[in-house]
RNA sequence: GCGGAGGUUGCCGAGCCAGGUUAAAGGCGACAGACUCAAGAUCUGUUUUCGUAGGGAUUCGCCGGUUCGAAUCCGGCCCUCCGCACCA
């Protein structure tokens, strides 16, 4: 459909307030939500999937007589946007540009200019993409309800985090400790991804090091290994020839480290003091006593040690670690390399095989050297076994090793954590990004058991689908232990006990599909009172015991019963659809934040989990140019046809291919539907034959199997069958020479109907034309009476394509071009034969019959009874038939004679006549 | 390694849970024909293989088993993808 045409129904749409449902205790209620979008820039076709198969799910609930609720909010918190902001007033180029580039798909260029100017205050970028997100879903067609929108930044929607919180912390879930975090030097300040420089292409992960402690005479060396369990391995240590070391005392003991590991040190632990510098050649004079296996180690120099990676010290493992086996090589130096862990299931695996296969030459070939430790790492750590070089660790796994080892190591003072960033990273701004540990970090402590029972019990109640998706959600469940729930910075709510700290983003958005049943009220009560006290908060989600709400207006009072009522009547979310990434984050959080908080009939009652979008086969990524924006989609393909798309070219759970030949593919299809439905034509006076009633019931059938696939929620299934096939039948009628417009018009209304929720536009332009009353979209349908299927008619066309194939076949057997088709059709008596046969009454065959009793068995698989009437469903269609064929077709009955081919029920004689 | 999903005819992708009606839906592509001045679109047919009669042979990752009968059930093996965590 045109542009035009579908604003015009969404105009429409939107001035009937169609989608804006209000409480009605008559009706079942269905509730449906996506989770909401984050507002720092457009949404691409990747999101629009979920939020489209929402809509399809919300369009047909309502057709089926469910007062539906679609709303939809938007998330502000963290510091996504912050930083975006910041990097604007910084004049940050890149990002100027990425803004420039979305802007552009919406905006005159002259306008771009002063609107990436407003985005210097964040909460303008946070309005104008929460604007252009409503209009893209609106130009998409959806059914929401837009009347309950709030954000996550809303000060009535903070009361409502504040709620949960001192909840959760009521129920001992909250607590404090101590954790690492990603730090800015310069900025004294926590960092997230978004603050790093590339942080959101190349991901920036805090790694969790053993530092070792390597006893001298006068001071220790420290190395920090990732690979604890190989220190029995040792041959040496590395320390970078360029490298400033200096003395550092930290818990009454002398380290010598790089300059770079001194500062970390101190962010990482208390009371680390730097004594002073020490030379490299003084380092490099001294012997080392290696723990536990108490080996006496020298110091060399190696290029590849980077003094600002780990403590700058490395220990030598040339064993089992390609960088120093390449080293110790290249350097020629006199250590042997000791094998300490086997792995038995690929003796292959060793760091000389790595070397020699990878064709690594020296310490230069950087990139071929990380490719083989990681392959060596992966496969020691989850096959390896620590052999009998290994004092009392001999035998474990290397997983078991590594965190006895480190155990030990730390009990014995050898050892202590060291954390470090994954890669080297600054700030968009230029600082440094290291790893602090923060001393009183606050944590949602998703570890505790009475939570996760609650939880998997929850799950258990729960709809899933895919089904699988239900023990993934109890695993996730498993794995969740203690999270950060609070940052430094960022927007959103600060910690009710300790106002310093601002709830993290996931976190404050766990339960919020509640506040959509009643934010109408919520926000009414916050503009009268300035804040929602906590009293009345625990009324509407909590207790929803009126006592506690006494010492308010009666004003109050009544929006607060109003909102219990709205939250009572709407809640348990029917429906939450969002794609598999969120299972382990999102989606685990808000099943076990509502498990925690909330009893079980306000509990969600199912997920449905999509696949991904990939564009040409590859994933969409910003970075790679092929996000295409949402609003795009309905400029350049129509709404329908992107829904259409979304709803028929891969099942919910499979991964989505969008490419321009499969769109196109879909809308030749379309487009042949329109052609179909727009240019029907019949006479008032025109007589049907029996193929339109064939056509009646087999659109009943697809009806029903469409039914049955929206039900369970295969819309693909039920769109194919009820867009394709019915249109495939449609066809079939034209080619026998059936009165298509005749044949459409019967089912029409229910066809329209029926395709309403996947192309609304088209499907409500089609319904004004055809003279009907308002929306198609608020109709009811009749799911349980689909039409009735005349199976007698169904199994006659079945039978004549049957007759027509079984020429078609012969004439490919024989190559004849047939000037006539004699075709025998079985007589009554053969036909009381065969029931009787089929019946195994063989005795009471009158001795005439008796000898065609072979003929039966032989082809008793093609022998079918289950059609009447052969002679005339051909008689009927001889016109077809001699089209078919381009010849005349005869149909005579068949006299059986002893020796000759005979005609049985559902299998006539078929005789090809040449035309010479 | 653990957990999950999956391997189907040129490609994509159903079927498998509830074994036979399955040489295996549908789409795409390819080929042939109709239409057209031509191309495109549309329609028809073909698209594992053999066959002068509607039939036969072989096929659904590999190997075995259950069964009158298996793409479908059971056991083993190989391979691919996803998750294994605090990141929105």
């Amino acid at each position: 459909m045109d542009q035009s045409v579908e604003e015009k129904w969404q105009k429409r749409w939107a001035e009937s307030h169609v989608f804006e449902p209000d409480m009605d205790s008559a009706r079942k209620k269905f509730m449906i939500t996506v989770p909401w979008p984050y507002t720092n820039g457009p949404l691409h076709v990747g999101h629009g999937r979920t939020y489209t198969l929402a809509d399809i799910i919300a369009r047909y609930k309502r057709m089926t007589g469910y007062n539906v609720l679609f709303p939809m909010a938007f998330h502000q918190s963290g510091t996504p946007i912050l930083a975006f902001s910041e990097r604007i007033r910084l004049n940050d180029e890149k990002t100027i540009r990425q803004y420039r580039e979305n802007l552009s798909e919406y905006e005159e260029p002259e306008n771009i200019d002063a609107i990436i100017e407003s985005f210097k205050k964040p909460e303008n970028i946070a309005a104008y993409f929460s604007e252009r997100i409503v209009k893209d879903f609106t130009s998409l067609g959806y059914s929401m309800d837009w009347t309950r929108r709030f954000t996550s930044a809303d000060p009535f929607y903070q009361d409502f985090v504040v709620w949960q919180f001192n909840r959760l912390h009521d129920k001992g879930l909250i607590k404090s400790g101590r954790y690492p975090v990603l730090y800015s030097i310069d900025d004294q300040n926590a960092v997230g991804e978004d603050d790093i420089s590339d942080g959101d292409i190349d991901k920036v992960t805090i790694e969790e090091y053993t530092a070792v402690i390597f006893k001298g005479t006068e001071y220790s060396l420290v190395a920090a290994s990732l690979r604890p369990e190989t220190i029995f391995g040792i041959t040496n240590l590395w320390i970078s020839p360029s490298g400033d070391y200096v003395l550092v005392e930290m818990d009454g003991e002398k380290f010598a480290v790089s300059r770079e590991a001194s500062e970390k040190l101190a962010l990482q632990h208390d009371d680390v003091t730097v004594i002073g510098s020490i030379r490299n050649s003084q380092i490099l004079s001294q012997e080392f006593t290696a723990p536990i296996s108490g080996r006496k180690l020298k110091v060399y120099q190696a290029e590849f040690v980077d003094p600002d990676n780990g403590t700058g010290v490395v220990y030598s493992v040339p064993g089992h670690a390609v960088w120093d086996f390449v080293a110790m090589k290249e350097y020629s130096l006199d250590v042997d390399p000791v094998t300490i862990i086997d792995v038995p299931s690929d003796p292959g695996i060793t760091v000389q095989s790595l070397v020699s296969q990878a064709g690594i030459s020296g310490v230069s070939d950087s990139d071929l050297i990380k490719e083989a430790t990681q392959k060596l790492y992966k496969e020691e750590f989850y096959s390896g076994k620590l052999n009998g070089y290994n004092g009392k660790y001999s035998g474990m796994t290397v997983q078991q090793a590594r965190d006895s080892i480190r155990d030990d190591l730390f009990a014995q003072k050898l050892g202590f954590i060291f954390y470090e960033t994954s890669r080297h990273a600054t700030t968009r701004a230029g600082s440094k990004v290291v790893v602090s540990v923060m001393k009183d970090q606050w944590f949602i402590d998703y570890s505790v058991p009475w939570w996760k029972k609650l939880s998997h019990e929850l799950v258990g109640r729960m709809f899933y689908y895919p089904e699988f998706y239900r023990n993934a959600m109890n695993d996730a469940i498993d794995w969740l232990r203690e999270r950060p729930c609070a940052r430094r910075r960022g927007i959103g709510t600060r910690l009710p006990f300790n106002r310093e700290w601002v709830i993290e983003s996931l976190s404050d958005s766990t339960i919020y599909p509640a506040v959509y049943t009643n934010s109408t009220q919520l926000r009414e009560i916050f503009r009268l009172l300035g804040r929602i006290p906590e009293e009345i908060m625990d009324f509407i989600y909590g207790s929803g015991d009126r006592s506690s709400l006494s010492g308010f207006d009666v004003a109050v009072q009544d929006l607060a019963r109003e909102a219990r009522r709205s939250l009572e009547y709407w809640y348990g979310v029917d429906i939450r659809l969002t794609a598999h990434p969120h299972l382990s984050n999102h989606l685990s959080f808000y099943v076990m934040n509502h498990a925690a908080l909330f009893p079980e009939n306000l509990q969600p009652r199912g997920l449905i989990i999509s696949g991904l979008v990939i564009s040409n086969g590859a994933k969409i990524s910003k970075s790679k140019g092929n996000a295409i924006s949402l609003l795009r989609i309905s400029h350049r393909y129509s709404a329908d046809l992107y829904r259409l798309f979304v709803a028929v070219n891969a099942d919910i759970a499979s991964t989505l291919d969008w490419n321009e030949d499969e769109i196109q593919a879909v809308r030749k299809k379309y487009e042949t539907f329109l052609a179909l439905v727009s240019n029907r034509q019949h006479d008032a006076g025109f007589i049907s034959t029996q193929i339109e009633s064939w056509f009646e019931s087999r659109f009943n059938q697809h009806l029903e199997e469409y039914f049955q696939g929206m039900e369970k929620f295969d819309l693909r299934g039920a769109i194919i069958s009820i867009f394709y096939e019915v249109m495939n039948d449609i066809r079939y009628v034209e080619q026998r020479g059936g009165n298509t417009g005749y044949a459409i018009s019967r089912i029409l209304d229910r066809w329209i109907q029926a395709l309403a929720p996947v192309i609304p536009h088209t499907c409500e332009e089609l319904w004004e034309s055809m003279g009907r009353e308002g929306f198609v979209s608020t109709t009811i349908m009749e799911k349980d009476n689909p039409g009735p299927v005349d199976q007698e008619i169904l199994s006659a066309e079945k039978y004549l394509q049957k007759v027509i194939q079984d020429i078609r076949d012969i004439i490919k057997a024989t190559s004849i071009d047939p000037a006539t088709i004699e075709i025998s059709v079985c007589g009554s008596e053969m036909r009381k034969l065969a029931l009787m046969l089929g019946e195994n009454r063989v005795s009471e065959a009158t001795p005439r019959l008796k000898p065609f009793i072979g003929d039966y068995m032989k082809n008793k698989r093609n022998i079918d009874t289950s059609v009447s009437g052969e002679a005339a469903i051909l008689r009927e269609s001889l016109t077809y038939l001699e089209k078919t064929f381009q010849c005349q077709v005869n149909i005579t009955e068949n006299s059986p004679v002893p020796g000759k081919k005979i005609a049985w029920p559902g299998r006539p004689v078929i005789t090809l006549k040449p035309s010479s």
